[in-house]
DNA sequence: ACTTGAACCTGACGCAACGGCAGGATTTAG
DNA sequence: CTAAATCCTGCCGTTGCGTCAGGTTCAAGT
């Protein structure tokens, strides 16, 4: 009565059809998602081409990440998709959004662990502080868009570059802190050329983009000893120092 | 014997320093994770000081989303701290992707939805084909950087900004469509006019970076007719035209 | 000492979407 | 007519707990 001599099909066949295995099928029907509109004498399935045509729209909206019982409210009444959509998309987002935190916690403890060795796990608190403490830091200073372009361009850089601008960084606070312990003049030569090597290494995270660098001019204003101290980072008069002396080759 | 009259709480008292619910460190004590180190003869679980570093270490791994069974074998022996971190980033990198994927999708099916009113159940599965398809040639074009830049400025443009500009593109289509009937030289002032603003619209979706709108006028020039069909986007003929006409002014 | 309310215990089901197995019936090819 | 393939139903396992349920113990007030 499905049809006048349609064709008819048994799990095992509709399974091999869509590339779904015969357990999704059986549970689709359990749930009440789709449920075979015939049965053999001998209760074997049989799936007509209305139930065929069914299961691919289901694929289709399971493949948008819908629950199936979401799936299923759709198909008997409609609730309005382009809501239902819209709502679903929001949700998607909040989870992008966790995971991407997630994975900036992750990449700066990676970088962290490496960077000091395996935490004796009494250090395994402490980092994680200073790991969140970073995270929160750079959340106060930087839009949820800017993390994801400096994640980016990190990325794209690849691994080893990162790490040989991040190797880089220690040595020109060294020689910086040297020049600056000499007296050197900012207009030297020498510390004229420590300066275009700063900002070059600089332009590695900001990548030119002014929102971003100022951003990270702010955080390191305001965060310079936490930085110092935790990092290396270079203290408040060497930024000073590296300031006026970009202000000489400018004027 | 667990310290020399050492502190010991219960666990509603280590829930409450916590934040943990006294049901999850049931769970941890079930699965072998954190087994507090006492218990009082009638059987009341007691957590000593090393207990609560344990859980504190815990959690902190918890964080990063590692599976409990990793962290109880990390807590017993291990494994390379390093290793492990990496792998799991391995594998959030992984849900980013496939949740950005999702992401685009479903963006590209609200976009279709809410533009051609909801589907009648049969057209469902014609527009996900329609969607895949833009989908996978986005991916033949952008890559998995230029597309998270293209959600981005969308993002930080804003919704009402995304639907104006998209709204602006039919309308602009046509007038070019008229001027091009009407054989109107392309360095005429209305078409001039009408160039510019063609480049504007454009400008929205590339923001300037040549490797975006590279990508986009090659996917633009491949697969016109696709879209033209689809989408109602320009004809080659009519991309010709405002070559021609960009081409005039810029001379 | 007695009562009472708060805190504690173990055990079990539920969730999302199936995977995988067991044990038995049926179909189909040779 | 037999053997292999396919089918059936039902149940446990997955992840990290939430949420009862039914019973015991603790701490305080009278």
């Amino acid at each position: 009565m499905t049809g006048i001599g349609g064709q008819s099909w048994k799990v095992g066949q509709l399974a091999r059809l869509t590339g779904l295995t015969v357990r999704t099928l059986h549970h689709y029907d359990q749930v009440g998602l789709l449920c075979p509109s015939a049965r053999t004498p001998s209760g074997h399935r049989l799936y007509g081409e209305q139930d065929v045509r069914g299961l691919y729209r289901i694929v289709a909206l399971r493949e948008l990440g819908l629950p199936l019982e979401v799936i299923r409210d759709l198909l008997t009444g409609e609730p309005d998709l382009a809501d239902l959509l819209r709502e679903h998309l929001a949700h998607v987002d909040q989870q992008l959004a966790a995971i991407r935190a997630l994975r900036r916690r992750l990449v700066t403890m990676v970088a962290a662990v490496q960077a000091v060795g395996p935490p004796g796990s009494a250090d395994l608190l402490v980092l994680m502080e200073e790991v969140k403490k970073v995270d929160d830091t750079m959340k106060r200073y930087f839009t949820e868009e800017q993390l994801a372009a400096l994640t980016q361009r990190h990325e794209q850089a690849g691994e080893e570059a990162t790490e040989s601008v991040m190797a880089q960084w220690p040595q020109l606070i060294a020689q910086v802190q040297a020049e600056l312990d000499a007296g050197t003049d900012p207009g030297a030569p020498k510390v004229q050329a420590l300066a275009r090597r700063w900002m070059e290494l600089l332009e590695f995270f900001h990548g030119g983009d002014p929102g971003l660098r100022d951003s990270l001019y702010r955080m390191q204003a305001d965060n310079s000893e936490m930085l110092q101290q935790q990092y290396g980072g270079p203290s408040p008069e060497m930024i000073d120092y590296i300031r006026r002396a970009n202000a000489v080759s400018s004027s």
